[in-house]
DNA sequence: GACGCTCGGCTGGTTACTTCA
DNA sequence: TTTGAAGTAACCAGCCGAGCG
C-alpha cells in the first residue's frame, strides 16, 4: 500500500463530545438524579482525522454515548404531555408591616390541597429568609430527603412535610435548569473550538494532499531512512536532508483530538 | 419466580401570585 | 402609577421502583 492509497482511503474530519459519567455509590434513585447534572469537566469534545466513514461511526458510537461503561441519553426522555388546566380560584393577599414582616390575609379558596390535613385554605406563601436559608443549607448537604429528615425540617421551620417537599422539588428543577443553561453554554463554546479546529484540519488535509507528488519521492527512500514520530505518527527522514520539514501522516487509526487537553493536533 | 396491585417519590410542565425594574 | 419580566410556591399527570399478597 503505497501513499496514494492511504491519501485516497477518504481521510475526512470527525467533531465528537465525550461525556465522562462517574461512578455512583449512592441509591439508585439518587444515581439517576445524578445523571441528569453534567458537570463540565466532564465533557470531552474532539475531532478525528482519519478514514472518514471510521471516523463517523466512532463519533457516533462514542459521542453518543458510551464512557466509562454507562450509557448517557442526552435527549432527554419524552416528555410528559401534561394537558393540565390547574384552575383556581383560590386567592391570597399579603401585605408588608412596618418591620418589613410579611403578614398574610387570606381570602378565599376553594380549593383543597392534597396535603391540607389540618383543613386550613390552601396559602400561597413567601417563604421568609430564614426559613430560605436553612432549606437551602439544607439542600447543600443532600438534594433528597427522606421522610425522617422532611419532617425534622418542616417542624425546624413551621412548614407542613408537604410544603418542604414541594421545596426541594422546585429547587431540584431549578438546580437543574440552570445546568441545563450552562451545558448549552459550554456546548456553544465547544462547539466553536471543534469547528475552528475542524477548519484547521481540513487545511492541513488540503496541504497533505498537496504534497501527494511530494511525497512519492519518499516512498521510493529506503526503510531505514524514514524515522515515524510515536506520538504524532509523522514521519521524517532521520534528520537527514530537506525532508524533516515535510512530515506527512501515514497512521490508519483515527486521530482522536482534545482541543482541551491538546490546544493544537500538531507537533 | 412471575404477576398484579398499591404506595410513595420523582420529574416535567403548568398556573397563579409576588416582586422589582 | 402602570406594566411586563422574572422568580417561585403549589399543583397535576405520568412514570418508576419497592413492598406485599
Amino acid at each position: 500500500m503505497g501513499f496514494d492509497d492511504i491519501c485516497n482511503t477518504g481521510l475526512g474530519l470527525g467533531l465528537g463530545c465525550l461525556i465522562k459519567q462517574e461512578n455512583f455509590s449512592q441509591s439508585d434513585h439518587q444515581q439517576k438524579q445524578k445523571k441528569l447534572f453534567l458537570k463540565h469537566d466532564h465533557f470531552f469534545p474532539f475531532l478525528t482525522l482519519g478514514p472518514s466513514d471510521e471516523i463517523y461511526q466512532s463519533a457516533t458510537k462514542i459521542g453518543a454515548s458510551k464512557v466509562h461503561g454507562e450509557s448517557i441519553d442526552l435527549h432527554q426522555q419524552a416528555s410528559s404531555l401534561s394537558a393540565v388546566s390547574s384552575f383556581s380560584n383560590s386567592s391570597v393577599k399579603r401585605e408588608r408591616d412596618f418591620g418589613g414582616e410579611e403578614v398574610e390575609l387570606e381570602r378565599v379558596s376553594s380549593r383543597v390541597s392534597d396535603e391540607d390535613d389540618e383543613g386550613s385554605p390552601r396559602k400561597k406563601l413567601r417563604l421568609s429568609k430564614e426559613q430560605s436559608a436553612i432549606l437551602e443549607d439544607s439542600f447543600k448537604e443532600h438534594s433528597t430527603l427522606n421522610p425522617k429528615q422532611k419532617q425534622a425540617l418542616a417542624q425546624q421551620l413551621n412548614l407542613r412535610p408537604r410544603q418542604v417537599e414541594v421545596w426541594f422539588q422546585n429547587r431540584r428543577a431549578r438546580t437543574k435548569l440552570k445546568q441545563t443553561e450552562v451545558d448549552c453554554e459550554l456546548l456553544k463554546k465547544c462547539c466553536e473550538t471543534l469547528t475552528e479546529e475542524n477548519k484547521r484540519l481540513q487545511k492541513e488535509l488540503q496541504e497533505l494532499k498537496s504534497l501527494k507528488l511530494t511525497s512519492s519521492y519518499y516512498m521510493k527512500l529506503p526503510a531505514a531512512t524514514l524515522t515515524m514520530c510515536p506520538s504524532c505518527e509523522r514521519v521524517a527522514n532521520g534528520g537527514e536532508g530537506p525532508s524533516t520539514s515535510i512530515p506527512f501522516t501515514i497512521g490508519q487509526k483515527s486521530h482522536f483530538f482534545n482541543p482541551f487537553s491538546h490546544p493544537s493536533a500538531a507537533c
